[in-house]
Order: structure tokens, then C-alpha cells, then sequence
DNA sequence: CTTTTAAATGATAACGTTAGCTGATAACAA
DNA sequence: TTGTTATCAGCTAACGTTATCATTTAAAAG
């Protein structure tokens, strides 16, 4: 590997010239500064990232901790994340951490060992305290999906709770009144907003909904979203309408009801949540709300970067808007 | 950050030792060990990579270069490198590079330039002879998803051909002899691949399957699935069942068929490629090709490390093999 | 007890870069 | 001219490790 000496030394100059020229920092005489770089060119020199690392104290590198890549959700967020990395000259280290607190605390662990300064976390595992700590510790540390009001400027969240408000609403415009809820069955803080949203929506609309027209899933997939439904049906009561955790169970859903000879949105009507591309790839294509993980994962990446250069905790906030995609797995039940 | 000095000076010893203890290499007595290795966990020490990777000359990170992480494909693909890199304690460098020769290139230099000694590369812009000078400056490099003769050892591929052989030998069984095929315009060797496949098994079969039924989509999405059955149906000819090129312009063409009243598996049969989520997804089911990119990826990543960290370019040769997943989208024409 | 050998520890230099300082020109005002 | 600044370039030390060699200490052999 050539170093910077090598250029130097060819250059007929001092590695600082050098360094000088590379960087586009201090004064270098204009006829010294172009032969350099015509040498670096010939020589195709490229600075050690790591000794740069090494004397900077920081490495010019953005940490992302995930669930799991292969998601689609996580996969578009990584994605989102890379795309602000390229206008900042950034690497992208992407750790997924799925199962446990300690897993997400290694793989935070194994980024600060590697001087990465500015971080974009999604955790699921750790409680708002030991985040908070993190916090504290690490300057560039950002929070995506999650709000925690004592860390709030660090947060790069979606409000989940209006969302699913707005499909509640979307669904009491058309009619539905009749409505079911299928969930995730962990303790999950979307799970939780979006219920509370659905409630809230239905409460406004002066419809009580009654718990038992909410049924949970195992797993928040489309196994989740069969085991669920069929739970639902086997209550026998009226619905015209369910509303779906996520993108993943509705599908699911529809399979099942498929199965069972009950089309969508004929009989039943179904909303999903998240828009991934599952969403568009299904039969009938899936009414959904929108979830702008990709703007949101880019936005949370810059604000991890500005964190861990300048430390202005400006008193913004990063709360995005989920909105409503209209396709085709709602039926409008006041023109029946 | 406590460094390896503050260790050495609160345990009383000196760095040399405490990097000892560290690596767990060299003799240290025990008494020793203990007492350092107790200190490390007092101060949480972490030891720097940046410093390692300086003076190692190598930085104990896998670099992984994927057209766009968002991509189930190429998820799945990060994902299957991510785990085999948790066995070998690297770290893992996403790079997107979606348009060029030259992003590839950029994206293959950034990671030289982080030393990284490890990468699984998945081109499909360079040429064959880019990639073996690639392959000469770095010992770790493995391609996948392709195959070059001269760097055999280093490529992690999939046999698409007999794969698409698969996948027509199974319509051919079940009755289908007017089958067309729908793959991606641009020139794209799994493409390549998979159209003489099929036109082998048909040879093979004694069908001559003729050019008109082998229609193109401008991308390998459900947008070219669409378009293409579009200019496929628009022919007017006989065709009992369609073989696509990936799974989701298959899912396309389902919509598309579903969309003119066509039923699939009933009045068309489909095949698809790959094996995503999306294949699950689709109603119907999509029977398809199983593409273990996990699985490659997993193998790819391990073959990098080690051709990074011994140099033994065994005569070992990996090719993975596609295999067909039954589902919902092919019906039997000859129960018809 | 010496002497020899092995085991444990320390000292030093090096990895490639940059920050901060010092010195050497050149440009300008008095 | 002479002094005063700018401007440019080089020198040195430092970042946190590890590899290599040197030294000390302990154990084993005679």
C-alpha cells in the first residue's frame, strides 16, 4: 500500500505538505499543491482510513443497529441510512442485534470499540433508562422509532398513535363500524400507539370497541396474522373491517380469509401499516398507512453525524407523519 | 477512552503485557492474567480497532458490496454475510453501488481504503477482466452471484441454468407445452443463464419453443412483469403457462393476468425465481425456484476471511444449486 | 550452591496520519 | 534600504496498538 510518505517522497515534499494537499486544509503554494496531486493520481494513494482514525479520535464511520437486515422494513431503513453516508464521505457499519438487551448493548459496544461516533439505533430491548445512559456516553448516539422524552432531540420517530387514527378514520368514512383490531401479541411500543390510536379514533366516533374484537398474533408476520385471524372468525361475529398491526399480518390475513372464501374487500376489508413492498405485491394490493422509514432513517443519520461533530442539542424535534396509501382492500360499506 | 496504558498503569504492568492478556497470546503468569484481566473489566476497556488495524496492517472487517440493501435479494444476502461474520468477531461495511462501473469501483476502493481485507463482492457492471485485476491486488476479494473461470476459487455462484431446467422439466411434467418466458431486457448473465435453461430443457423435451413466446420487461420488477405480459398477451397466442424470470415480475405478471379476468394457476400457470417473501406473499402462492442467497452469502463471507487470512486457493469450486418449491401457481394441464 | 534453561515481563520501535510549531522565503510598508 | 508581515513548507510528537528484542526472575539441572 502506498503511504503518504511514498507521495512525499516522490513529490519531493514533506508528508504535511502532502496531508495538506489531501485534506484541502492550510496554505500550499499553488504549482507544489498540483504536483502533488498529480503524484497521488499516478501513485493512486488513498490515506489510511485507520491511521486517520487513530489520530482524529474518530473514524468517520456511521453505526447502524438493527433488528435484521434481510426485513424489508430494516433493509429500507440500513438503505435510507447509506444514502445520507454518501453525501458525508461516511461508512456504513450495520449490526443486527434481534434477540436480547445484551445483544443490542454488544453490538453498541463492538461500535464504540470501533471509534464509530455517530450511531443510528433501533432498539427494542433496552428500557428508556439504559438508553438514556447510552446517551450520554455517546455524543452521535440517534434513536430511531422510539421516543424518549428526556433524550427527546436524539429521537427520530413516527407517530404512530395518529397514524392509526387516521386509518381508523378512513375506515369509519367508509362506513365500517363493525371493526376488528388484529395485533401483536409481545409488549411492543408501536403495538401499543397504534392501539391506542385505533381507540382513541373509534371513542371520537362515539363506537365503543369492544376488546373482544381485538385478537393477537404470536408473531407480528403473516403466520402471526393467519393464527390471528382465524382466533377472530372463530368468534363469529360481525365485521366488515380489521385493522392490521402491520403490513406482514395483513397479508397473512388476507390469505387466510382467501382460504376461507371470504374475499377482500368484498366481505371484509383490510388496512395494513408500514407500506412495505409486500403491501403492493398482494392481492388485492393493500390499503395502508405509509411509514417513511427511508427519509426517516436518512434524517436520523445526518442528525447522527451533526450530533457527534458539533454538540449543538438543538431544541428541534424529528417527529414524521405516517399517511394514508388509498389502494385497493377497502370497500366503501355505505354503498351497500 | 481508557487505553491500554491506563490498564497497564492501574494493574501495575506494562502494555506489552496487558496486550498479552488481551490476545491471549504469549506467556503471562497467572497471577498476572488475573489481576489484568480484572482491571480491564473495572475500567471497561475496550482496545481500539483503529490502532490494531494500523499496525496489524488489516482491520478485521468484511466488506459486503450489493447493489441496494433495500432489496429482499440483497437483504437476505447482507444478512447471510452478517452471520458468518459474528463467528470470526469482524464487522460488517455495506456499500451500496446500484448504477455503475465506476460506483462499484468507488465502492471497492472505500474499502481498500479502510483496509479491509475481506469483501464479498456481488457485480454486475464490471467486466470479467476488471474483476480478476481486482482480484490479483485483493487476496480476500469473493464474487457472487457470478462466475470467471480464471478466479474460479473466489466465486460463489448459482447454477441458474439447471436451475431453469428445473423449473421448465416441472411444467413440461405437468402438461404444459405452450409456455412462455418472460425475462429482463438489459443483458444480465443470470438472465442469460436462465433463457438457455429453459430452452435446453425444451430442446430436450423435443418442443421448440418459439421466439415470439419470450417476452422482455425495461426491469426486473412487478412494473416489467406487468409490461412485458402486457406485449405478451397482445400476441394472441396459445399459452397455457409462464416461466418468469425473477419473482417479482412473476407477481407482476399475476397482477397484470388478474387484472384481465386471467386466473393463475387455472387459466395461465406461473413460475417465478429466487424464492423472496414476495413469492409467499402473492396470491396465489408462487411455486419458484429456491435461490439460497443466505446460505451463499454465509459461505461467501467465510471464504473471504480465509482467503484474506491464509492464502490457499484450494481447488474447491462453489456452486450452489437452485431447487423448486412447489406452491400454488402452476396448475396440472393434463388432469384438463 | 552454581550453572543452565525456561518463563515471565518490560522497553522500544513501528504502523500512517495530523496538529502545532518553527523556520524560510517573499511581499509589502515605512 | 530595513523592518514587518504573510505565505508556504518542514520538523516533531502524538494517537493506541503490537512485534521484536532485551532483561529479569524463577525453575531445573548439575
Amino acid at each position: 500500500m502506498v503511504t503518504i510518505k511514498d507521495v512525499a517522497r516522490v513529490a519531493g515534499v514533506s508528508p504535511s505538505t502532502v496531508s495538506r494537499v489531501v485534506r484541502g486544509e492550510g496554505k500550499v503554494g499553488k504549482a507544489c499543491r498540483a504536483k502533488v496531486q498529480q503524484v497521488i493520481k499516478d501513485l493512486s494513494y488513498r490515506p489510511n482510513i485507520n491511521a486517520q482514525a487513530l489520530v482524529s479520535k474518530k473514524s468517520n464511520s456511521l453505526g447502524v443497529v438493527i433488528q435484521k437486515v434481510s426485513m424489508s422494513f430494516f433493509g429500507t431503513l440500513a438503505c435510507g441510512a447509506e444514502e445520507a453516508t454518501k453525501e458525508n464521505k461516511y461508512r456504513v457499519l450495520i449490526i443486527n442485534a434481534e434477540g436480547s438487551e445484551q445483544e443490542e448493548l454488544d453490538a453498541i459496544n463492538s461500535l464504540v470499540q470501533h471509534r464509530c461516533s455517530a450511531i443510528v439505533f433501533h432498539s427494542i430491548h433496552c428500557s428508556d433508562a439504559t438508553l438514556c445512559e447510552l446517551a450520554e456516553k455517546i455524543s452521535g448516539l440517534v434513536f430511531i422509532n422510539r421516543f424518549i422524552a428526556k433524550v427527546a432531540h436524539r429521537c427520530v420517530w413516527l407517530d404512530n398513535n395518529l397514524g392509526a387514527q387516521e386509518a381508523s378514520r378512513y375506515l369509519l368514512d367508509n362506513g365500517h363500524t363493525d371493526v376488528a383490531v388484529i395485533t401483536r401479541k409481545d409488549t411492543n411500543p408501536d403495538a401499543q400507539s397504534r392501539l391506542e390510536g385505533i381507540l382513541t379514533a373509534f371513542n371520537n366516533a362515539g363506537i365503543q370497541l369492544d376488546s373482544s374484537m381485538i385478537e393477537y398474533g404470536s408473531t407480528a408476520d403473516m403466520a402471526g396474522g393467519k393464527e390471528a385471524v382465524r382466533a377472530l372468525l372463530a368468534k363469529d361475529k360481525k365485521i366488515t373491517a380489521i385493522l392490521a398491526y402491520n403490513d406482514n399480518m395483513a397479508v397473512g390475513m388476507v390469505h387466510e380469509l382467501h382460504a376461507r372464501g371470504i374475499r377482500v374487500p368484498e366481505d371484509i376489508s383490510v388496512v395494513g401499516f408500514d407500506d412495505l413492498l409486500i403491501a403492493v405485491a398482494c392481492l388485492p394490493k393493500l390499503t395502508t398507512m405509509h411509514y417513511p422509514v427511508r427519509e426517516m432513517a436518512h434524517y436520523a443519520a445526518n442528525l447522527a453525524i451533526e450530533l457527534s461533530t458539533k454538540d449543538n442539542s438543538t431544541g428541534r424535534t424529528h417527529l414524521f407523519m405516517p399517511h394514508l396509501i388509498e389502494r385497493d382492500s377497502v370497500a366503501n360499506y355505505n354503498a351497500k
